[in-house]
DNA sequence: TTCGATGCAAATAGTTTGCATTCTA
DNA sequence: TAGAATGCAAACTATTTGCATCGAA
């Protein structure tokens, strides 16, 4: 869980190209990291590392869960990896460029992908407060969500 | 830690009104309940757990780090305090009410609190885009700080 | 054949829980 | 004096690290 990247995001589109971007890299290509790329494009969703490490991407041999997590570093210092935090539980990993912007409720947990061009508006407003480049792919745009809105305002 | 709040925010001036909030709701006030509430507001920044545990604030008889958890969650619970995470390290407790909102660098982990009023107009952007009411006051609003923003423009 | 990657086990940080004892109301 | 809160120790979750061995290039 590196926090500064150290190559620019690298967006891969399957996990060949992963793969070969690994190759081109100098980066030697080992079960444990075909086991990660592979499985992260094929989830199609983010996953946590456990999930990578539990078998359940069959072909893949059982993999020891701190190989995955330097595996998973590794990638994305690589550029090729990416994660992110969902609320209170375990990291989640995509591809590079999979990744989506979310936003978060703080009171029930739902969560939900935004699409990107919808926070525009709002990351012109931030630079503009504040002079940050917003994003949300890392950590989530956190707030109330409409339900959990409803429900304070039938209280009140 | 607990997520949701049971109670609304109940922001209280001083640790003697946050001891009769405890008083009214029917708390017990005991040694280490005032030693969360008073070494809070004395603080008058964000503080965590361990440090309200680890007897710097000297009057108080040195408490269990547990007994500063479960009493910190339960003044949450009654709206007295709040805690945030500004970045990977220990959660921060702070009165409610006293609780700012911040921002934070999601590459070189710098984070500063801003004026709520600054970020009024994200907020309905936020609010029209997505229907979420955003708030910084528990997990930071996160992006690139301009020192960042500067290193990557210097690097392309 | 070499050095990077692996599995295993142990360490770590932050927080929570079980339980017998203490103390507030 | 009853029930809530405490201290202590142990458990827990997510993650990292040390080290001897293995395997990709």
């Amino acid at each position: 869980m590196s926090v500064p990247r150290l190559s620019p995001p690298l967006p891969t589109a399957d996990a060949e190209s992963a793969t070969e971007a690994m190759r081109v890299r100098g980066m030697r290509i080992t079960a444990a990291r075909r086991l990660v790329v592979e499985a992260l494009h094929e989830a199609g969703r983010p996953v946590t590392a456990e999930e990578l490490a539990s078998g359940m991407y069959g072909r893949f041999p059982r993999t020891d869960l701190a190989s995955v997590y330097r595996n998973l570093e590794t990638l994305e210092d690589a550029g090729i990896v990416q994660h992110m935090h969902l609320g209170h539980g375990p990291g989640l990993y995509a591809p590079t460029g999979s990744a989506q912007e979310y936003v978060a409720c703080e009171r029930c947990g739902r969560s939900e992908p935004v699409p990107a061009a919808a926070l525009d508006g709002l990351r012109a407003a931030v630079r503009a407060a504040v002079g940050y480049e917003a994003s949300f792919t890392h950590f989530p745009l956190m707030g109330l969500c409409p339900i959990c809105l409803d429900k304070r305002a039938a209280r009140a």
